[in-house]
DNA sequence: TGTTTTGCTTTCGTACAGGATACTAGTATA
DNA sequence: TATACTAGTATCCTGTACGAAAGCAAAACA
């Protein structure tokens, strides 16, 4: 095999490598509108499950305590009653604002091409 | 309910629109990983199943027909023998760029915290 | 006393993502 | 004649993502 190919697929691998990392974390349905919703400002659990529609309970609390472990969300208990829980973007979280630009960025330019081009061959 | 909540209300829900929107057409474990590899250079289909590690040539052949359909990866066949086919990233494939080295970026520097870092509090 | 609210958990179920393995047709080469 | 390479398909199977619906404990309100 000719060093530039060996090159080539080296490249290829190192570039898929971190991406799968960043794809393991934030993979799923939900977790980046989670994410998003919290960005704009903390809010309770009844509150995200209003504000992320369509999730269920079950899945916004799975989803919340995945967050929590990789230190993207941070979960804080009030002792009012009834209890009030309180979830919030971390530093760490916000190092994702980046990507999530991104990703809206061309979302939208992607809903623009569908809207105006759809059928184009 | 008061002005301002409303109003955060929605802004959350239209954040978080445009980004169903691009997690629909990228979402599921190989469809960016695919992408990447063909940023690095166009391949052949077993090009491809050597270099996106892991991947079974059926989820690469679903995969690659789904990306073609959202006009993000182009397939040529060449009427050599036996046959060859040839996938390369269309321009709307670019467009993704961005996206994918926010992603990159960010995956890097979470490798290197979970590597140097693993269980700080 | 019963109802409401909060923040979940539990149970049950389905659908699809993804994987293992084998196989195909046409050509070329040994 | 047999084997290998091309680009896939076909079958069968498993795991899990995700969903619907109900329940729960503690307190407050009516």
């Amino acid at each position: 095999m000719e060093a530039v190919i060996k090159q080539e697929r080296n490249l290829c691998i190192t570039h898929i490598l971190p991406i799968r990392d960043a794809l393991d974390i934030l993979s799923g349905k939900w977790k980046i509108p989670i994410i998003v919703a919290l960005c704009v400002h903390k809010r309770r659990f009844k509150e995200l499950h209003r504000d992320v529609q369509g999730i269920t309970a079950k899945m916004l609390s799975k989803e919340l305590k995945e967050l929590e472990l990789n230190k993207l969300v941070k979960r804080t208990v009030h002792d009012t009653s009834p209890v009030t829980v309180e979830y919030s973007i971390t530093e760490y979280g916000h190092s994702l604002t980046p990507v999530i630009n991104e990703l809206r960025d061309w979302g939208m330019k992607h809903r623009d091409k569908i809207i105006y081009h759809p059928e184009e061959a």
